[in-house]
DNA sequence: CATGAATGAGCGTTCATTCAT
DNA sequence: GATGAATGAACGCTCATTCAT
C-alpha cells in the first residue's frame, strides 16, 4: 500500500489529525472556500507540506467523506447486532444516525451531504459504494419492521423519505435548545410508525 | 415595467435570461466552480458585460434563489386558494412542492438548497424571509390537517420532517423512470397520513 | 475648428461644466482613479455621452490643465499691466500665483502640477508651451527686480526656487487657518527679498 | 537578520530587489500605471509570486516610500553629527537632500513626493511620522542658523519654502548638464542666506 | 518530513470606449 | 445630443501544486 493511499489502514496520526481538521473546515467554510493554507494552519504545517500526506486537496475531501460514512456504518452495524427485535433495531437506525450526524461525526457527514458535487467523476463511485452499504442496512431493518406492521409497507420510498428527514435535521437542529438528540430521534421515529 | 416580466419589477429580459442560465450552471457545477466566463458564454456575452446587469456574481446567486423560492410560493398560494378542504390543501403542498423542485424551478431551488453557505452574511437575511414565508404556508395547512386527524399532531416536527423528505428527492428522483412526479407526490403524502 | 477640439474658443457650457467637474475630481481622486462614470455622474450624464464632448478621457485632462495655466497667465498679465514699478510687479507675481493656486483655479492647477506624468508624449508639448509662457513672465519681472537690487541676481535659479516654494504651498496651506492667502504671499515675498 | 540588510529588519534580498525595482517603475510610469506584471518582469518573477513577498501592491508602494525617506533621514543624521557649526549644518541640509533626491534615492523619493495620494487612509499616518521626523531635523538646524543671523528668522515658513524649492528640482534638474548636484546645493543655499 | 519560494493558470471585477437607437 | 448595452483588454489577486534544499 503506497503511503499516499486514502484508505484508513495506515493512517498516521498526522493524517488523521488532518482529516479531522479538514472535516471541520470543509463543513464551516465549504470545500472550495477552504484553502490548503487554511488546512496547513489548522495542523501547524506549511501548505506545501500537506502534499506529503495527500496527493491533492480532493484526496482530503474523499478521506473526510469516507471517514464520516464508514464510522457511522460501523456504529450502526454494532448497534444492530446488540438490538433485540424489529422495534429495537428500527429505533437504532434513528438513534445512531442522529448521534452521528448531530454529534461526533457531524462535520464529516455534513461534508458528505453537501460537498458531493465537489467530487470529480473519478472519485465518486468509491464513495457511492460506502453510501450504498449504509443504506442497505436501513433497507433490511425497514423491511423487517414493515413485516411486523411497525411501518407502512412502501419501504423503498420510506427509506428515502426517512433519510431525507434525518439529513435535513442538520439544517435546523440546535444543540443548545431544549430538545436532546435522543428525544429528537424518538419523536422522528414516532412520526414514522403506523400507530 | 415590461409586460413580459411578471415577477420581479425591473428585470429586463436579459436579466431574466441570465438568472435562468445562472440557475442551471450553479446547480450543475456549483456556484464556486462556475466562472463569470461560463455565465457569459451561456448567454452570449463577454464576462465583463455581466457586470452591467449585476453588480457582483453573488448578486446573481441571490437572484437565482429569490426567483426559485418566490415563484414556488406564488404557485402554492394559488393552489391553496383553489383547493377545497384540508385534505385537498394537504395534497397541494406535496404536488406544488415536487412539481416545482423536480420541474420548472428545479435548478433555482436546488441552488437554494445547496448553495446556502455561498451567501455572505449580508445577503442571507433577505432570503430567510422568503423561505420563512413559504414554510409558514406549510405550517398552516399541516395544522388544519392535524385538527382533522389527517396527520399526526406533532406538526412542527412534521413540517421539518416532510420538507426534508421532499428536498431529498432531488438527490435520487430520475425524470425518465417509471414514477411520475405526481405519483411520487401521492405516495409520499400517503406515507405521512395517519391512516 | 472641429467640435472635438480641446481649445477654449468654442467651449459650450456643457464642456466647461465638464472641465470644471473634471478638475475637481482629478484633483481629489487622481486622474487614474477617476472613472468616466464619475465624470458623467458629476454633470448628470451617462458615461458614454461624455465622448460626444471629448474624444478621450485624456483630452479632458488636457483641457483641465490648459484651463488652469491659461487663466492664471491671463490674470498675471492683467495684474502686471496694472502694477507700477518693479516692486509692485514682483509682488503681483506672488499674489496672483497664490490666489490662483490656493483659490479659484486650485483644482486645475494642482492637476497640472501632479498629473503631469498622466499625459501621453503627444499631448505634453502643447502644455509645455503654455507653461513656458507663464514662466517667461516670471523671468522678466525677476530680472527687473534684480536690476534694482530687490532680489539676488541669480534670477534663473531664483525663478525655479520660488516657483518650487509656491507650488509646494498646496501641500500644507489650510484655508481655514489664521494665515490668509494674501499674508502668505507677502511673507513668502519677504523671504525672497535681499533686504 | 541577514548581514546585508541594514535598514529594515526582515527584508530579504528578494524583497529589497523588489522595492528598488518598484521605486523605479512607480517613478517612471506612476503607481497606477505600473502593473504587478511589470513589477514581476522587472525582477524575473511571475506576477502571482510577488504576493508571497508583499500582501498587496500598495504594500510595495509603502515600502518604497519608507525606504526613501528613512535612508535620507539616516544620512542627514550622520551628516549633522559630523558637521561643526551652524553654517556647516545648514549646508548639510542642502547637500544631503539634493544628493538623495537627485541621486541614489531619487526614484523612491520622487514616488514619495508624487504618489502621496495613491496611499490609502490607513497607510498614510505611518509615513507621515517618518516625514515629520525628517522635517524636524530641518527645523532644528534652521532655528540654529536663524539664531546666528544666517537666515531670516521666519524659520517655520522658511522650512516649507526651502523644502518646496528643493523638491521642485526634480522637475527640471538634468544630471548631464553643466551644473553638478553639489554646485546646485551651494547656489540654492546662497539664495537662502541673508547675506 | 518539512519548508520557503515559486509557478502559472485562472478568478471576479474594472473601465475607457463604441455604437445602434 | 444622449442613452443603454456591450466590448475586450487588462487588472490585482488567489491558490493548488511543485520542488530544491
Amino acid at each position: 500500500m503506497s503511503r499516499h493511499t486514502p484508505h484508513l489502514a495506515d493512517d498516521s496520526s498526522r493524517r488523521m489529525e488532518l482529516v479531522r481538521a479538514a472535516a471541520r473546515l470543509f463543513r464551516d467554510q465549504g470545500y472550495e472556500r477552504t484553502t490548503v493554507r487554511d488546512l496547513g494552519n489548522a495542523v501547524g504545517l506549511q501548505s506545501g507540506s500537506l502534499f506529503y500526506h495527500f496527493r491533492t486537496k480532493e484526496e482530503m475531501l474523499v478521506a473526510v467523506m469516507a471517514l464520516g460514512i464508514s464510522s457511522t456504518t460501523e456504529q450502526l452495524e454494532a448497534a444492530l447486532k446488540a438490538a433485540k427485535g424489529a422495534r429495537a433495531r428500527l429505533s437504532a437506525l434513528f438513534h445512531v444516525h442522529l448521534n452521528s450526524l448531530l454529534g461526533e461525526n457531524q462535520a464529516a457527514l455534513e461534508v458528505m451531504l453537501y460537498e458531493w458535487h465537489s467530487l470529480s467523476d473519478a472519485t465518486r463511485p468509491g464513495l457511492i459504494i460506502l453510501r450504498d452499504r449504509y443504506e442497505a442496512l436501513w433497507q433490511q431493518v425497514l423491511d423487517e419492521a414493515a413485516a411486523e406492521g411497525l411501518v407502512k409497507p412502501d419501504t423503498h420510498l420510506l427509506r428515502r423519505s426517512l433519510l431525507g428527514s434525518l439529513h435535513w435535521t442538520v439544517q435546523w437542529y440546535k444543540r443548545d435548545g431544549e430538545l436532546s438528540v435522543s428525544e429528537l430521534a424518538d419523536r422522528l421515529l414516532a412520526l414514522a410508525l403506523t400507530a
